[in-house]
DNA sequence: GCGGGTTGGGAAAAGGTTTTCTCAGAGTGG
DNA sequence: CCACTCTGAGAAAACCTTTTCCCAACCCGC
């Protein structure tokens, strides 16, 4: 027989339980586990060295049994449709990071938009006993395709649409468009045009309104928002019109957009009809998706969801739920943040 | 007593066990749980009445209770490092497709860059008895923050650098690259510069060799790449490296680049500079990230790393390792396909 | 009617942990 | 020396399912 000279762990080496603990320290496998969660009474010098073998031995405890147990799983599941994870991930970054210190781990699930799929993923989450579910989505006036209404287990909705009675969090999107508007006023721009997603989406109606809003507690003309594509072509498309008549007194000295990839689309309109922003036009986009935000030029300015403080609290608000701690329903709204970089100039002196 | 009139499960009930169903159907657990999963010997009769109880019941079983004992979790962990998912995601999407039919579920751990993090989700991960673990990342030639050699479960590692002795998937880049240098040889473009990202990563050599050796073969003048960023500027800059110079003649007519950043760059640089693409110079990218390859004007033909493949095989494999079949080490290169789009032109007739 | 095979189903252990209950022994006061 | 209270630790139930025996009854042929 090879002496077993240290490590060469066999790949094939079933964990230690505590079962083995306890035989190696000499007691019952109750008091391990009192010694080892700091349960029951004992002497310090016995707890202490049950502590010393399981160290030694490697010990951990198996979680499978003690969730049975429990009836807690530490577990949650994330659902989400959201298959480019534009959105999706700074949120269950924010989950994932809520919770890791508590110990409890996240189940990702892409349901694409399939109802079979939906269902399979909800019911293995169900199968294997999490906690709770965090139902995310790519777009927040819209239900992922299953039906959590009724689960047994506690549901938070986070950037999708929650059914009635539950928690949902989504972002303030009428206040990230005041953010955005009101940051052009301070910059002493007046005539600014908004250009925006696909009217089928209520967050182009809330920016939409948000916008007019500010215009009008300032005494400013209020016209259409232009309504089109979450497309760099339709910024393009939008630039044409708005920038497109001879009378350049009617161009507008500001451009608020729906999101990044229009304002880019935007940004790149104007300096091919050699219109210079921020200088001439400022522009500020939505979302502030990094890796286009900071390849326009001049870096965009844009307002950011604060999608991964979103996920934060809805793991938060999740476990609390969990905890069996009681919690209003309805909406949420926190609030966005202004991301300036150089696309609307600096304030005047 | 409220009549049970049907629905409203008040949130609080208790999942329906085995117990209960082998309660209702006047048999033993034993039996009932032979019933469902099809073994053990009765009348036909029996069985269907004890599955039909158990429909009935909406009986599921305790995933946790059937782990225990099979010591299997019919779980697996999916580490990144990517936190923009921009790899990670289509691969996850893969894993997850190939095993969310012999229903296995994915833990999703973002690590970061941090060790520490790392050593905590893995531990996690142990403790959940995870059937084995997926480690990808967003380079393939950088270990994730973890060690994962002496694991005691099987770990395949895709789209990161494996642990010597391990299973590695990864995509062909030399081949990528080789579908790209070709296509431009198949329009008849002769002058082909390869635009690419810092010489830090192993990728930007394998493909810049593959660029040359494909040049070599088909008797055309060899130079040299033009590395630098991963970014649109450094795409803008190569342009002006490339076209800056007057003499015409000298000018690529095709520019194979290494992601799609730089190729949107080098797009954009080239109109700006009055140079038609694909008629004067054609463009290929990699990754072929549809968000980007779709926005250049004109699309951007790109090369695929197929990674939702790569996922899928990586899934695979790591299945067959947990069911105890033995696989060769090494590192598996998955071919590329390349997205013809736009920007190169047609073929001549 | 009886030995032997078959059939239908149950009892019990196993998996690893937590928790409640119980109990033996030690210490204390009278 | 006795009754009582602590103290430290163990036995066993519980969580839920699967699986390996095991057993009773039935059927068959002789």
């Amino acid at each position: 027989m090879p002496s077993d000279v240290e490590p060469a762990p066999v790949s094939a080496k079933p964990p230690v339980t505590l079962r083995e603990v306890a035989a190696a320290a000499g007691v019952s496998v109750a008091t391990a586990s009192k010694a080892l969660n700091g349960q029951g009474r004992m002497t310090a010098e016995t707890r202490e060295r049950i502590r010393e073998t399981a160290r030694l031995l490697g010990f951990r405890p198996n979680s499978l049994a003690q969730s049975l147990l429990r009836k807690r799983s530490f577990t949650v599941g994330l659902l989400t449709n959201d298959t480019y994870g534009r959105f999706s991930l700074p949120l269950m970054a924010g989950v994932s990071d809520a919770l890791v210190d508590k110990g409890v781990s996240v189940f990702l699930c892409n349901v694409e938009d399939d109802q079979r799929l939906g269902q399979l993923h909800v019911e293995a989450m169900l199968d294997k006993r999490v906690d709770g579910i965090v139902a995310t989505g790519k777009r927040i006036d819209r239900h992922l395709p299953v039906d959590l209404s009724n689960l047994r287990i506690p549901v938070v909705y986070a950037f999708t649409q929650p059914d009635p009675g539950a928690i949902g969090l989504v972002s303030d999107d009428a206040g990230g468009a005041r953010l955005a508007v009101e940051h052009f006023l301070r910059l002493g721009r007046r005539r600014i045009a908004h250009v925006s997603g696909p009217a089928s989406f209520a967050v182009v109606h809330a920016r939409a309104q948000a916008w007019r809003d500010v215009l009008k507690e300032n005494g400013l003309a209020e016209s259409e928002p232009l309504l089109g594509a979450w497309s760099e072509a339709w910024g393009h498309e939008a630039v044409e019109k708005l920038f497109g008549k001879a009378d350049r007194e009617g161009w507008p000295d500001a451009v608020f957009c729906g999101n990044d990839q229009i304002a880019r689309g935007v940004i790149d309109a104007l300096r091919e009809r050699g219109i210079s922003v921020p200088d001439d036009v400022g522009v500020i986009g939505f979302d502030n998706w990094e890796i286009v935000a900071e390849a326009t030029r001049p870096p965009l300015t844009s307002v950011d969801m604060n999608l991964s403080t979103l996920g934060r609290e809805a793991g938060l608000a999740l476990l609390s739920l969990v905890d069996g701690q009681p919690a209003a329903p309805g909406i949420r709204k926190l609030p966005c943040r202004l991301v300036v970089r150089q696309s609307c100039g600096s304030p005047p002196e």
